[in-house]
DNA sequence: AATTCTACCAACCGCAGCTCT
DNA sequence: TAGAGCTGCGGTTGGTAGAAT
């Protein structure tokens, strides 16, 4: 994997793009397309490297960007997709439209982040999950999905059992039942159902599979201290994800509920 | 009015993964 | 299959504007 040598050229300009510079990269990507960023500084008489020139265009030329202050929809989305993903900012710009995986880092960074400190939930939890991410993130995932899977066995208790279909799920058949029931009866309103279903669900399990398959076979049978201990993470990491929740709920208004008695998910009555 | 501090954001750096040969 | 080239991503930095002293 080497590295891309295009900066490494001595003469080409760095710091501040200016107007002319701008309107020269704009007019030749409407022109022709930006085809490959390696080449097109040359094409377009930019004396600049082609990643500058892609970061320019994907950050701020781009015409479908959106301007301005973040809305309170954009805030929610962004705490709720970051509790989901983690600093993954182009999966969490992928679903917030017009806005770049830059903006949103930034924002986080110099708006949320601080909130979150000041509620001191900005440190992980000590353990062995807090240098993992991915385990944390499926901890969360599985806390959900338990509340989840609960709602739906309320909710299904005269309907047949879901057939698993989801496939590539590196979860429990459990998992794969609760995604395939998701599928059938989720609600407009059910936050973690939808996202299970999205492509964000679908990465996540994706990503988190080499994790989830270590950590079931972690788990010997009958061996209690493994259990207990995995017992015990899940219980840290449900710990720092409830607090999460109750952040994102009180502070931001998020989800449903009210205080201490918030719940990803709105309560039954809503859904009957 | 001058200086220092703080917040914000555009841009850079380097790594990782994908594609192609 | 291995290595080189390229692109995309996330972390970090540096410049600037506004606020505070």
């Amino acid at each position: 994997m080497g590295r891309a040598p295009c900066c490494d050229r001595k003469g080409l300009k760095k710091g501040p793009w200016t107007p002319e510079e701008d309107k020269q990269l704009v007019d030749f990507i409407q022109a022709n397309g930006h085809g490959s960023w390696r080449l097109l500084p040359k094409l377009a008489e930019l004396n600049r490297c082609g990643k500058s020139c892609r970061l320019r265009w994907t950050n701020y030329l781009r015409p479908d960007i959106k301007r301005g202050p973040f809305t309170a929809e954009e805030q929610k989305s962004i705490v709720q997709l970051h509790g989901i993903v983690g600093n993954k900012w182009s999966m969490i710009a992928a679903q917030l439209p017009g806005r770049t995986d830059n903006e949103i880092k930034n924002y986080w960074n110099t708006h949320l982040k601080k909130q979150l400190r000041r509620m001191g939930l900005d440190e992980p939890p000590p353990g062995p999950t807090a240098g993992c991410p991915a385990a944390r993130h499926m901890a969360q995932w599985e806390t959900a999905r338990l509340e989840a899977e609960a709602r739906l066995s309320l909710l299904s208790s005269s309907g047949a059992a879901a057939t698993a279909t989801t496939s590539g799920s590196a979860s429990s058949s459990s998992t794969a039942a609760a995604g395939a029931a998701v599928a059938d009866h989720a609600k407009p309103a059910d936050v973690f159902l939808r996202l299970w279903n999205s492509d964000i669900g679908s990465s996540f399990r994706k990503a988190a599979a080499p994790v989830s398959v270590k950590e079931e076979e972690a788990v010997v049978p009958g061996d209690d201290s493994s259990a207990a201990s995995n017992e015990m993470d899940s219980a840290a990491a449900a710990a720092e994800y409830q607090m999460f929740l109750d952040f994102a709920g009180e502070e931001l208004g998020l989800f449903h509920g009210r205080h201490g008695g918030f719940s990803l998910f709105p309560p039954l009555d809503v859904l009957a």
